[in-house]
RNA sequence: GGAGAAAUGGCAGAGUGGUCGAAUGCGGCAGUCUUGAAAACUGUUGACUGUAACAGGUCCGGGGGUUCGAAUCCCUCUUUCUCCGCCA
């Protein structure tokens, strides 16, 4: 495993822990942490690593007034008395490097603990472990009757020849499919009249690179937790994006922003890549679940009181979208055991897969609270003048391959896909035919 | 990829072994003056850690070293600039 530089940050997170350590437990237990233990361990290591600071920072003070002494000597000319002090601190040498090796330690020990641990629920957070114990918020539109002899969208896409995943196989492998014709202009108006949206909603649009460094991704979460998930660029230890969030959001990374900048608020289009280990069957079966997919992604700074209620925004304007696009929809406020990591709150909006029969998530809108400006050092300075960690939140407006799916399906007829109308002035063609 | 130069507070820019957390200017904030504003003048103005509050500690691109003492000397990495090469 790779050193992510502890430095003296997450410092704020273990003041936290040590002063609120039953409710930490508590909230712990909604998200099914499995190694409660860690939070003593880490309040234990945490009064090691003060007190043996304490003991440091006193023998620094006595080195740091021999030696201005000594300076003060030398100027008079006293070069005896001068020598005499020296002899004297040679000891404190020694003790302090001893001490600063242990210091050195401890921190590393309590960095790679603090580390492990995810960020706390918010209380409006369902209990439960599993993806079916996510609380349905609500269900939006018809699931649609197809017609006799209706296709899943692979043999659409076959069909009218817009996507081809076998000839991405052959020049990339499964996972990683060619749009063509219509499907690729089709692809290029989703991600357009997303950006359009955005933009008309007061986001500020970023191009971020597609590659990041190992700071970004702990900046976000990813690392070290997700490191398997992602794409490694062993050569120059890059890492490809598995979503605009890591790039946009470390724009922020070691900023302190002015109070009156909140809220910030952009977006993005990137491709997404995502190595997806281990998921195999019939549910990646064609754009279910790609290594590289389109994606248009939102991400605010804002203020720690009014975060919920961009939680709240963020998911009704990603509604808009799915709701203009005519795609029947549901809302999931995601269970403790099944939200990411780093996650405080976690909405999922999930469409219909009418040929599937089942529900494919679309957009996941994230409030981490200060989880992320935590690594991030992300903080602003408040009307009293403290700095303090801003709230970081993001959301997907919109992953584009369950939507395209989701869109050949229900609008599959006779003269063949209906183009959503909103869609129209971007395709320029109203069928896939 | 090769050769050289550089990296200091929000910005500009001094500082080459002790009196430096760092001159000075600009910017920001507060005040005086003004009906108000500008100008001028005065004061103030980094982050982290620590304490009940003081005190104390850490930070001059990152890491390591020399020294009683490092922004200053040495090593190394990164980045930027200039020149050359290559090239969308």
């Amino acid at each position: 495993m790779i050193v992510y530089l502890p430095k003296n940050n997450l410092m704020l997170q273990v003041n936290y822990i040590r002063e609120n350590r039953e409710k930490v437990l508590e909230r712990l237990a909604v998200k099914n942490f499995k190694q409660p233990e860690l939070v003593d361990q880490i309040i234990s290591v945490d009064e090691d690593r003060r007190k043996t600071q304490a003991e440091l920072d006193t023998l620094s003070a006595e080195a740091n007034s021999a030696a201005k002494q000594i300076g003060e000597l030398m100027r008079q000319g006293e070069k005896a008395k001068a020598e005499e002090i020296k002899a004297k601190t040679s000891s404190l040498k020694e003790q302090s490097k001893t001490l600063s090796d242990k210091l050195a330690s401890l921190e590393n020990e309590l960095f790679s603990k603090i580390v492990l641990l995810p960020n706390l629920p918010h209380t409006t957070v369902p209990l439960g472990s599993t993806p079916e114990e996510n609380t349905v918020v609500l269900e939006h539109g018809q699931k649609p009757q197809l017609p006799e002899g209706a296709l899943p969208h692979w043999e659409l896409a076959a069909k009218y020849d817009i996507i081809d995943f076998e000839l991405g196989v052959k020049i990339a492998g499964a996972g990683f499919p060619v749009y063509k014709g219509k499907g690729a202009k089709l692809q290029r108006a989703l991600i357009n009249y997303f950006l359009d949206k955005a933009d008309a909603a007061g986001y500020f649009e970023i191009q971020p690179p597609v590659v990041v460094n190992e700071e970004s991704g702990f900046g976000t979460g990813q690392l070290p937790d997700k490191e398997g998930q992602m794409y490694h660029v062993t050569g120059d230890n890059l890492y490809l994006i598995p979503t605009a969030e890591v790039p946009i959001t470390n724009l922020y990374r070691d900023v302190i922003v002015k109070e009156e900048e909140f809220p910030i608020k952009n977006c993005g289009y990137t491709p997404c890549f995502r190595r997806e280990a281990g998921s195999y069957g019939a549910h990646v079966r064609g754009l279910n679940r790609l290594h590289q997919f389109d994606k248009v992604e939102l991400v605010q700074v804002v203020h720690p009181d009014k975060s919920y209620e961009t939680l709240e925004q963020m998911s009704t304007y990603v509604q808009s979208l799915l709701q203009e696009l005519g795609l029947p929809y549901r809302v999931l406020n995601l269970c403790g055991g099944d939200m990411s990591f780093g996650s405080a709150k976690t909405y999922d909006m999930e469409v219909w897969s009418a040929a599937q029969s089942r529900w494919l998530e679309v957009s996941s809108v994230t409030n981490f609270e200060t989880f992320q400006s935590n690594r991030l050092k992300l903080r602003f300075k408040g009307k009293e003048g403290k700095t303090q960690l801003a709230h970081t939140l993001n959301g997907s407006a919109l992953a584009l391959p369950r939507i395209v799916a989701s869109i050949l399906e229900i609008n599959q007829t006779e003269k063949g896909i209906k183009i959503p109308a909103v869609l129209v002035p971007y395709t320029k063609f109203e069928y896939i035919d």
